[in-house]
RNA sequence: GGCUCCUUGGUCAAGCGGUUAAGACUCCGGCCUCUCACGCCGGCAACGCGGGUUCGAUUCCCGCAGGAGUCACCA
């Protein structure tokens, strides 16, 4: 019988060599300097906004010159979910997030670095494993479970660092002979690293966000392979991103522990380590304990991308909100390049926060307000239109059934140089329109309390003859200070002010009682601008209607 | 518990040995004004605590406290 090698016996049918994927994964050939990042999901179905985040961030990274992939980590079957990929890939592109290459799809993807898919990579994982098993730097470990929590429980009896390593890392130095019995034997087993770390070695290094740090290093054997055959997030990682070339891996902090097992890693297996950037979570303040912890997709709504959407919040506010979380300094960047795009604002990641920012969505409904009283009036009709569709039925149909109309009522005195900021997201625009459309008009008049009923009736009536649709717009507020001034109010609110007992009121609450009968409330933009959007025939119904509803 | 990271107003944050400690959001006044929104002006509000080093600490060092993360055949 032929005296097998270790290698053989556990790996007979991986032929290909470290050297034959080098070689079909050569560096890439981008300008000095490019960065390529990556967003490395696991695909459970939900995109969690501090995902999002963290693609945000790697995309900002990479910016234009470099490459943004997305990669699926889906080593672990138990959480499997179906066409989770698809929904990842939308939830990005729903924010404007396209990575250059990768999954687009649960079964498809684009680039020449793939496969995308860790599960599909499996044959590439056992190859490095091969070989790492002959030069004799990791080994089969037949420790059962029962085995292995036996282990950690007199370590934490002892006192000492829990897990495999040294003298409780039993099949270290297992032979070739006695493994194969073993496994003949149909005994399980996972493949683990032989590490070659020193119990008093430290390792440094450079972290993008968070600075030097200065850790113990990995002195424990961990897992490479699982039984099944698959690896670990460890192992994929240092393979995947040494293949996939990847310059700057970013990613949440609560790797940040795990570097020196990484950084070994890269070492053992001769790859040059990529750069790390470890971002921290987006926090949420929790009502029951006043204290700070991360969003949770369980406790919090907004910890959902489809919470954005579904509000109504364009992708390109909530961008900016991210870019504000991100780097502080992009706020005072925008107020200085206005009419710039985010993609011109120079991001670092040296310049994102070392602690976690807590979750403002009263800031992004700022942000969101200002963003969209920039956008031109096809812009919001589209956004609107698209999003009613989608989630609000009745606004759809009637802002699709007449374009022209809706086009009108959005340029409500849009492109000023003093735009309104009056929506902050897509669910409020039925609302604030609804006095447009008979079919949300409640038809409910809302009048100052000021004024005297039989006041308000003379006014619409007198009024409702005064109203000169092809008036321009400058002269239609002359006209009720003149009406005001006849009916016993002052012309402006100051003379109101200084002899108040000589007026009913001044010529804004005049205004105040056409707003009301003609839009039912108090407060609206331009009131000559709606009257013109309507159309005379609905303004003068509007007041004859509130002409009967005063009158009881 | 061990290890690691973090700590400036309610929130996001500038600051990097000497500042009246920026700015933004929120909130409160005022101005503008047909109302509202916008805009403008103004206001409230902060360096976790204790030791050092220094002529001088928000800034540097050491403790402490608080917060976060991690210690899997999950990522």
């Amino acid at each position: 019988m032929e005296n097998l090698t270790m290698e053989q016996i556990l790996f007979p049918n991986i032929d290909k060599t470290p050297a034959d994927y080098e070689a079909m994964y050569p560096p890439r050939e981008l300008p000095e300097g490019a960065k390529v990042t990556r967003f490395a999901p696991s695909p459970t179905g939900f995109l969690h906004f501090g995902s999002l985040f963290a693609a945000f961030i790697a995309a900002k990274t990479a910016g234009k010159d470099g490459v943004f992939y997305l990669r699926i980590e889906d080593t672990d079957k138990k959480r499997e979910v179906e066409n989770a990929v698809e929904g990842i890939v939308n939830g990005l592109k729903d924010f404007g997030i396209i990575p250059d290459e990768g999954a687009i799809s649960d079964d498809a993807e684009i680039g020449a670095y793939g496969p995308y898919t860790q599960s599909r990579r499996t044959h590439i994982y056992k190859a490095f494993v091969k070989d790492l098993v002959a030069k004799g730097l990791a080994y089969p470990c037949f420790m059962t479970e029962e085995e292995i929590a036996g282990v950690r429980a007199m370590q934490e009896e002892q006192k000492v660092l829990p897990g495999i390593y040294g003298k409780y890392a039993k099949y270290r130095d297992i032979t070739a002979d006695e493994a194969k019995k073993r496994i003949d034997a149909g005994e399980e087993y996972v493949v683990r690293l032989k590490s070659p770390g020193k119990p008093d070695g430290r390792i440094k290094f450079k972290d993008e966000v968070k600075g030097k740090i200065e850790i113990q290093e990995n002195i424990l054997d961990i897992v490479l392979l699982k039984k099944d055959g698959t690896p670990t997030y460890h192992f994929a990682h240092a393979i995947d991103d040494h293949l996939m070339r990847t310059t700057h891996v970013t990613r949440g902090d609560e790797w940040l522990s795990s570097v020196p097992i990484h950084l070994q890693l890269f070492y053992v297996l001769g790859f040059k380590a990529p750069k790390y950037a470890h971002i921290s979570p987006i926090m949420k303040e929790d009502a029951e304990t006043h204290g700070k912890r991360k969003l949770s997709k369980r406790k919090d709504p907004e910890a959902a991308v489809s919470f954005y959407a579904e509000a109504g919040y364009p992708a390109g506010a909530v961008n900016e909100y991210l870019m504000t979380i991100a780097n502080s300094n992009y706020e005072d960047w925008k107020r200085a390049n206005k009419t710039e795009t985010i993609d011109k604002f120079p991001f670092a990641l040296n310049k994102t926060s070392k602690a976690g920012a807590l979750f403002d969505i009263v800031k992004l409904h700022d942000i969101s307000k200002t963003y969209i009283s920039t956008l031109d009036t096809d812009t919001v009709y589209k956004a609107v239109t698209k999003w009613a569709n989608e989630y609000d039925d009745e606004l759809y149909r009637l802002i699709a059934e007449d374009a022209d109309y809706a086009h009108r009522i959005f340029s409500i005195e849009r492109g000023s140089k003093k735009p309104r900021k009056d929506i902050g997201k897509w669910s409020e625009v039925k609302d604030y329109i609804s006095y447009f459309y008979d079919d949300l008009f409640d038809g409910k008049r809302e009048i100052a309390e000021n004024i005297a009923a039989e006041d308000a009736i003379e006014i619409l009536t007198r009024y409702s003859k005064l109203y000169d649709p092809a008036g321009a717009p400058e002269d239609w507020f002359p006209q009720v200070q003149e009406l005001a001034a006849e009916l016993g109010f002052a012309r402006s609110p100051k003379d109101y002010r200084n002899e108040p007992e000589k007026y009913k009121g001044h010529a804004g609450d005049v205004a105040g009682v056409i707003r009301a009968a003609v839009t039912g409330r108090l407060n609206t933009p331009d009131l000559f601008t709606i009257m013109q959007v309507l159309g005379a025939g609905k303004v003068q119904e509007r007041i004859t209607e509130a002409i009967n509803i005063l009158k009881g």
